[in-house]
DNA sequence: GTCTATAAAGTGATAGAC
DNA sequence: GTCTATCACTTTATAGAC
């Protein structure tokens, strides 16, 4: 119970707790400022009082969870290429730099883990018009960075072609993050906890495989264990 | 210029028509009856009284285009495995037939192909909510008997893991049709037509590599000019 | 910072004239 | 079938009292 909290007022946090269980189970266009305000417990005129509009509200919630993730993204892939020392980084390590700051940032959410995931689903599938405009130079230099260490393991495989198939991985795991309560329902429990960590394990050997399509193998350790991946 | 249109008054194909237009644009949420009305020239009352209000509209726009997708993909399904004679139908074949009925569609259809990729992958990440009741059993049809077709070439990957590469795949799909006006801007024109055709092709590879993930491939013709895909 | 009251515009739907 | 007029309601946003 701090009295020192610089610019979070308790009703401004309230809000956007509120906003972001909404959003995250109907979507941003279906959630109305007295939607909030009603879960809230908040005046009607708090949102804009706040955060100026409803806009303001959905560019500082989206920003609160994009700019982490993403800065997340950069700190893991700058340790694994340190870790590979100039050769190239692993496929499968790259796509976890990428997905699972998706996931780990789950902790520091109020969100049940349902809608987290729901919620992180819509930000990121959002088209560019509804992304705040400081988001977008950030998400350019990450797809940068990223595309540049898949080329680098797949020199073989063209610029376009990489392209698409970068784009099929984000599809691939914006599908994985919305759809993931519903898939947990068909996952009967065969395999005890049917967490995001299994999900991700799935999902990154499914996709290493799709951006290594037709590339040869390095022949060292080309038959190890194989069920044993350390993600 | 038939007067015998049974069911389809001329002011009823323009609403669809303008619907469908901005649904693919905006999303679903984001268009009103009188936006639909207006563009299609038509009266206010017009959507109430053709089809029974917004939601009956949307119900006849999606189904129209659901329908004859679905019903293709089990007629490829069922060529393929007549085609096969009892041996498995290959990955990519199941996979093709699954996501051309999508592409195939946009001859039949009056929208742009840009406008027309948005509203097949609008409609086809529909939640549970949106999608008409008469629908879902089609879903489910359609989505064991491509279960099957896919378990039968796989036969050593597990049911709980394929229903999982099946779901990475639908979600490549879905942002292929959503994000494809995006994606061929970055597609530089290097290879001449970047059409639907050629990203599908890319598509089925890629997919294809996901779903083997970790299979052997069978001895015969192992190494053959990979390049060279039928499809 | 919080609240009420209200403006100004938009929403889906419908009754009833033509 | 088409149209106007209108109902009943919701939307975002704001002015001004407390």
């Amino acid at each position: 119970m701090r009295e020192v909290n610089l610019s979070q007022s308790k009703s401004k946090r309230n809000l956007l707790d509120a906003a972001e269980q909404l959003f995250a189970d109907r979507g941003f266009e279906s959630v109305s400022v007295r939607d909030i305000t009603q879960l809230a417990k908040a005046n009607v005129a708090a949102v804009n009082y706040h955060f100026g509009g409803r806009d303001g509200l959905i560019t500082v919630l989206v920003t609160r969870y994009v700019t982490p993730v993403c800065e997340e993204r950069m700190v893991r892939l700058d340790n694994l290429e340190r870790k590979w020392a100039g050769k190239a980084v692993p496929v499968e390590e790259i796509i976890d730099a990428y997905v699972r700051p998706l996931i780990s940032t789950v902790r520091k959410s109020e969100l049940s883990e349902r809608l987290f995931y729901k919620l992180i689903g819509r930000i990121f599938s959002m088209q560019a018009k509804g992304i705040p405009l400081e988001l977008e130079e950030q998400f350019r230099a990450l797809s940068d960075r990223f595309t540049r260490a898949f080329a680098k393991v797949l020199p073989t495989v063209g610029a376009e072609d990489l392209a698409w198939r970068i784009h099929f991985l984000i599809g691939a795991m914006i599908h994985m993050l919305m759809q993931h309560e519903m898939l947990l329902r068909i996952t009967h429990g065969t395999s005890g906890t049917p967490s995001m960590e299994a999900i991700l394990g799935r999902f990154i050997r499914f996709t290493a495989a799709g951006l290594r399509e037709g590339v040869e193998q390095p022949p060292e350790s080309n038959k190890g264990p194989q069920a044993t991946f350390n993600f």
